[in-house]
DNA sequence: CAGCGATGTCAACCTATGTTGGCAAACAAG
DNA sequence: CTTGTTTGCCAACATAGGTTGACATCGCTG
């Protein structure tokens, strides 16, 4: 009988079941490995632009090419299918390497090139919104990538939680407009715009005295 | 046969056939009035809690005491129903009528009633992410409604737009991180924490100078 | 009471969709 | 070449959910 696959280790992209003891940390590529990636990034961009529930295992089978069972038996279901889509790593930049007076320009540009170099967070937030499942996802990056570098920017370490949920209000709140949303005005902003207004906001949530 | 009833009109709850020419504006009352609010608020929950999709009109129907079936006479389909759901009035207040200093915080405290005495935003939101209907009906509450405030209020008419736009985005983002993804700092932040951090930040997208 | 529209219930249809199991072709090992 | 494994496709199942049409009931009107 073939592998039970994926399912029960959504979170890599790349599980590594090591049948031989080959190299100890080489992932023993497999010949399906073009498959696999095929229907992950025709799931990323079905999820980002239908959401959970219209995204059908069938249409990204079709996007990718393939049968809709090679998903089943790849990502075990659509649950996890989706869990191996939003793997995501913000890279965050470490704050004491940039000037504190710039912390809040440096994120808001850094989230600008996230939101716009593939339709993962556009997928997160889109699905995050109706479902369990990506709305916890949500919440653990929050948690677990935002907050930590807050809290070593912020002055009170105390008050971390707080301000990184003001700052998130304010990334999220302008990805929703522009990436989803797509209200006209907040499309049409450009670039050095968006850091020349968000920047001083989020800097202020970081750094400011309590109002 | 029965009335093809609001299938064609579904803007307005309170449809006003006027099968009798009694009074010109008395909207007629139907002894199935009180069904058709019963739909109408068991719809503005489900909505809110499961978005679209998830919102089946077996479970509204459930809810509302009633057969499936005669949400489909009286409000045409799911997306009548829907529709008839999001008429939705921010009644923004009067620019002119407030402190210049203060639009931002009340503009602030003016939302945070509105998503709290009722779930229709949330309904909104919700379903504005993954369905084109609800996008485009949150783009026109945005047009219609707070763009032209906004415009009464900063400097430059030109720009009211992209004000109106970054206000949106963190009003938005606000509710999105409090009501809907539930980020835990987000919720629970007080009332007036809330209006101290975000209405400076308002204040500031609404007449700030370029930055 | 008879007639009629409005209101409500029931059962069924039909499609879409997640999911499963069997089978064929490609490939690697012996 | 033979055998076992991997990769892929196809057909089918089961269910859920929007939608429809037939029928019962109620309340009003003549």
């Amino acid at each position: 009988m073939c592998w039970p696959t994926v399912v029960g280790m959504p979170l890599k992209n790349h599980p590594a079941p090591a049948s031989a003891p080959a190299a100890a940390d080489a992932p023993a590529p497999r010949r399906s490995d073009a498959t696999r990636t095929a229907i992950l990034a025709a799931a990323r961009e079905r999820f980002a632009a239908d959401g959970y529930e219209r995204a059908t295992i069938r249409a990204i089978a079709k996007d990718a090419r393939i049968d809709p069972s090679m998903v089943m038996r790849y990502y075990g279901s659509k649950e996890g299918l989706f869990a191996a889509v939003l793997d995501v790593d913000l890279r965050l930049p470490d704050p004491a390497a940039v000037d504190p007076h710039d912390v809040g320009r440096v994120l808001v540009s850094h989230f600008l090139d996230l939101w716009e170099e593939n339709e993962v967070l556009t997928a997160m937030l889109r699905v995050g919104v109706t479902n369990q499942t990506g709305a916890e996802r949500m919440q653990g990056i929050f948690r677990d990538q935002l907050s930590p570098v807050v809290q070593r920017t912020c002055p009170d370490p105390e008050q971390a939680p707080t301000r990184a949920a003001l700052c998130a209000s304010q990334l999220l709140g302008l990805a929703l407009a522009r990436y989803v949303l797509r209200i006209e005005p907040a499309v049409a902003l450009h670039r050095q715009e968006i850091v020349a207004w968000l920047g001083p906001t989020v800097q202020r949530y970081l750094t400011a005295p309590n109002p």
